[in-house]
RNA sequence: GCGGGCGUGGCGGAAUGGUAGACGCCAGGGACUUAAAAUCCCUUGAUCUUUGAUCGUGUGGGUUCGAGUCCCACCGUCCGCACCA
């Protein structure tokens, strides 16, 4: 079943001539390139750019299927449309290929970049490649220096000191996510913590307005838009100040000020000022501080964590009652959260009743359902609502307040106030990298940190490294980092750190709207374009890219720099697509670790080593049978991963793009299947057949087929707007069957032309060369999307549901619009419904008009 | 633990509170063919006493003339966050 390699047969849709065919011609035409001055209503639609690993996977196909047919629909609309791409070309993976193959990260992203385009271009994307860019090229960094410039001078950007994973036999700082188990992911290493003087951008200055501005995203998913006011974090409560037996004051950060008579301690973090004063004066504090900082940070350890505290010997004194509470360092409190400090409330508090049960000190229950169970006994921490009891001049007040209530009197007499905490923390920017934007700084020794001036810019990366000794290349380069300070002249030190990558992808949407070689982006094409009328991307970046993006979207609006505040008007997160796994599993009795419990070893085979027989798999090798396991995302650890290119030479492009946008609805995952995938070619196939059966000449109307045609192109295109390819779909199938079943006719010729126009976004191969055999005028990607007679739209006869009991019994069909009774008498009159009423009286008829009958006996 | 999503045939799924299973895949039967591929036609939720009937959308309740859809409780599953005071 390939169409490579062989003569095309007569009659069939060659993909393998035409699809490279017609790719040429838009490109000649320059047909998907956006006219910035097109006096036609304009729509932006964008994909989230490819990182340039090399080769094109799956999930690209589905996520850029998905916006192109989008984008050509709009198109046919009468739109404007922007459908840029480019590649989000800095980062690891090309930094790690120099260090195991011994390239250039330039020059290997640059390849990849290359490959993957050209993958690309053979799916037949509707792509203004004319505004293609790469985060790697001076002429797109460059522009980011000089935002990040901007910032700097508006106050957004700042230097700290931060502690940092550091990698001491790679030397090199390491992210999160390649510490594994406390070990550097490549050289095995324990990883250490560092503190360096490093980058932040201030975030946390707009957490306000990122948090409020999520309720204007009605278009978001609501799951994205929970994710990042989770990731805000906003809670508001008060810092209350205690003093301390030593004549000291501690802070502390609650959202239960309404708590506050049941507090019964007060407890620090390890890392707390209090802590290290009492480490300092008592050696058994310090150990018990260093077993803190051993606890592991993974969920489970987390989980089973015991609450552990070490009393300091201070007292802290209660605001109100004047109690002496114990002041201990607890493993469980967080030096970067709040205060670091936290009143213990043992009543009210999971982790303080746990604390409190374990060391013997008081639980007293101070919010009750009512003043009645003021006394009921607590078996565990009570969270919910209710009235103040045991609190003295609170009692009998509701949480709220009482909250209010003790903020006042704190705020009165001046040992404390309401105060918000944020969750989210300024964005560390800096990378210790080659492979990333040089951060525009020199450290002069005379006059400080002095940015680099514009005029300089861009700061080049060097293409004279290497990377077979470790560390960053930056660092131990010759030359570049030695530059003159540019405010007095003298030899100073060049930036070495990089930026986040993610910063590259903050701003990309901005530079696709116009690319002015002398600024980031012009203004008012900014303002044409912007905001992105639809965004579509994976799941995965629902927290730091869209929150990176909306930030650096406000505070370039913040600086005066553009008009938007926020970038992506609608989001669509797309579902993953997912395949079988095959694999075969031996049991071993694992004596060497003397558990005496079985370990299994698993063998995964990819798709391409086995075939199918009877809904069995075998072993291509041996024919062996392997198991059919779960159908998951794709993994290269579990070899179920396809390689797209493959099945585009075999089956064209409009076959995938077909498959990918059946079946699964968008946002759910989507099984690969290559059965599926040949009924997808076959359709290809119908519809060429179907298409040449296009006759202009014939005479004579089919009322049915063209009420069915209008109907579709309607349906359709709300389907399409609402990105429910899968409805889409099903409906031109629908079509598609009535047509080949119709005899000819005017209105038959007239729905080959339109089924032709609706699948041309999904398949513009085989919809350009069935539209220059019909006679269609210019590319069929330039036609209008089909127009819709409302006339066609209204049914005159109408199916009726006949029940009993609300059971159905019989249908009639009846012209529209028929008068309750006449309707109650035809449903009488059947001899199902009488059959089934058995000579019972009917008590109620319920008439839904051109709908239903339901009679009630 | 907290938050969110999802449970419908062998599979992917469709269904403004109003005819459950559209459409596709798989499977089975047939036609054409020397044969195969391709194509076309038919069947395809389950059960039964099969011109028809009964049951059926994770489970148990409820609201309604009528529930896959709304409400309550539960079970399963997936995802996100997590010692955030």
């Amino acid at each position: 079943m390939t169409t490579s390699n062989t003569t095309p047969e007569p009659g069939r849709f060659d993909a393998a001539s035409a699809d490279p065919r017609w790719q040429a011609a838009w490109d000649a035409a320059q047909t998907f390139k956006a006219d910035d001055a097109s006096a036609k209503p304009r729509s932006y639609v964008l994909e989230m750019f490819p990182y340039p690993s090399g080769r094109i996977h799956i999930g690209h196909v589905r996520n850029y299927t998905m916006g192109d047919v989008l984008a050509r629909t709009k198109r046919m609309q009468g739109f404007e449309v922007l459908h840029p791409m480019g590649w989000d070309a800095f980062g690891m993976p090309a930094e790690n290929a120099a260090m195991e193959q011994g390239v250039h990260p330039g020059g290997w992203t640059r390849a990849n970049i290359a490959s993957m385009k050209a993958q690309l271009k053979r799916l037949g994307f509707a792509l203004d490649w004319s505004r293609e860019l790469a985060t790697c090229e001076p002429d797109y960094y460059g522009h980011e220096q000089a935002l990040f410039l901007d910032l700097y001078a508006a106050g957004l950007v700042y230097r700290k000191e931060s502690a940092v994973n550091w990698d001491p036999v790679d030397m090199t700082v390491l992210a999160n996510e390649q510490v594994i188990d406390g070990r550097g992911w490549r050289s095995g290493a324990l990883v250490e913590k560092r503190k360096l003087s490093q980058w932040f951008l201030k975030i946390t200055q707009f957490a306000d307005e990122l948090l409020d501005g999520l309720d204007s995203l009605d278009k978001w998913p609501e799951k994205v838009r929970t994710m990042q006011a989770n990731w805000i974090g906003k809670s508001q409560g008060a810092e209350l100040s205690f003093a301390l037996s030593d004549g000291a004051q501690l802070d502390v950060y609650t959202t239960r000020p309404d708590t506050i008579f049941g507090a019964s301690f007060v407890a620090v973090a390890a890392d707390h000022p209090v802590a290290l004063a009492a480490a300092a004066r008592d050696p058994a504090a310090a150990t018990f501080i260093a077993l803190c900082k051993q606890g592991g940070t993974t969920a489970a350890e987390v989980e089973t964590a015991e609450k552990l505290g070490f009393d300091t010997g201070l007292t802290a004194r209660h605001p109100f009652t004047g109690a002496a509470l114990p002041v201990t360092i607890a493993n469980f409190v967080l030096m970067e959260y709040g205060t670091g400090a936290v009143m213990g409330v043992p009543g009210h508090d999971q982790r303080d009743f746990d604390f409190a049960s374990k060391y013997g000190l008081p639980i007293v229950r101070v919010i009750a359902a009512s003043a009645e169970v003021a006394d009921e006994p607590l078996t565990e921490a009570a969270a919910g609502d209710g009235i103040c009891v045991h609190s003295d001049f609170l009692n009998g007040m509701s949480v709220a307040a009482a909250k209010a209530e003790v903020i006042a009197r704190a705020e009165g007499e001046g040992w404390g106030a309401g105060k918000t905490v944020w969750r989210l923390r300024d964005w560390g920017v800096s990378r210790q990298r080659y492979w990333g934007t040089p951060i525009p700084f020199i450290h002069c020794e005379i006059c400080g940190v002095v940015p680099v001036p514009k005029k300089q810019l861009p700061v080049v990366l060097p293409e004279d490294v290497d990377f077979k000794t470790p560390g960053n290349p930056l660092e131990r380069h010759a030359t570049w980092k030695h530059a003159p300070c540019p405010q007095c002249g003298k030899p100073a030190r060049r930036e070495t750190d990089t930026l986040d990558t993610f910063v590259d992808s903050s701003w990309y949407f901005l530079r696709f709207a116009s690319q002015p070689g002398d600024q980031p982006f012009d203004r008012a094409a900014i303002a044409k374009w912007l905001p992105v009328e639809q965004y579509i991307g994976g799941i995965e970046h629902a927290i730091l890219h869209l929150l990176y993006a909306r930030f650096w979207t406000r505070a370039l609006a913040h600086i005066g720099l553009i008009d938007v505040t926020e970038p992506f008007a609608s989001l669509f997160t797309q579902g993953m697509v997912t395949h079988e796994t095959y694999s075969r599993s031996e049991e071993w009795l694992d004596t060497l670790l003397n558990s005496g419990e079985p370990a299994k070893i698993v063998e995964w085979f990819a798709p391409t080593e086995i075939y199918k027989r009877g809904g069995k798999a075998f072993l291509i090798k041996d024919d062996q049978e392997v198991a059919i396991g779960r159908v998951i995302k794709m993994s290269k650890s579990k070899k179920n991963v396809v390689d797209p290119d493959a099945f585009i030479t075999d089956y064209g492009a409009d076959a995938i793009r077909w498959f990918m946008l059946s079946d699964s609805p968008p946002e759910r995952d989507l099984p690969w299947s290559v059965a599926g995938l040949e009924g997808c070619a076959r359709f290809v196939q119908r519809l060429w057949r179907l298409f040449g059966q296009y006759d202009p000449t014939v005479q004579g109307t089919d009322q049915g087929l063209d009420r069915q045609v209008h109907k579709t192109i309607a349906a359709a295109a709300e389907d399409i707007a609402a990105l429910g390819f899968n409805k889409a779909v099903a409906r031109i199938y629908d079509l598609a069957n009535a047509t080949e079943k119709a005899a000819p006719s005017a209105s038959r010729s007239a729905a080959i032309r339109t089924l032709l126009l609706l699948v041309s976004p999904m398949m513009p191969h085989l919809a350009e060369e069935a539209w220059a055999q019909i006679g269609g005028a210019g590319l069929i990607a330039d036609a209008a999307w089909p127009p819709v007679d409302p006339a066609l739209l209204v049914e005159d006869e109408v199916t009726i549901a006949i029940q009993v009991l609300g059971k159905l019994r019989d249908t009639i069909t009846v012209a529209k619009g028929l008068p309750r009774e006449e309707l109650e008498a035809l449903a009488l009159a059947s001899d199902k419904v009488q059959r089934a009423l058995d000579g019972k009286a009917v008590k109620k008829v319920i008439v839904v008009p051109d709908r239903l009958v339901n009679l009630v006996a």
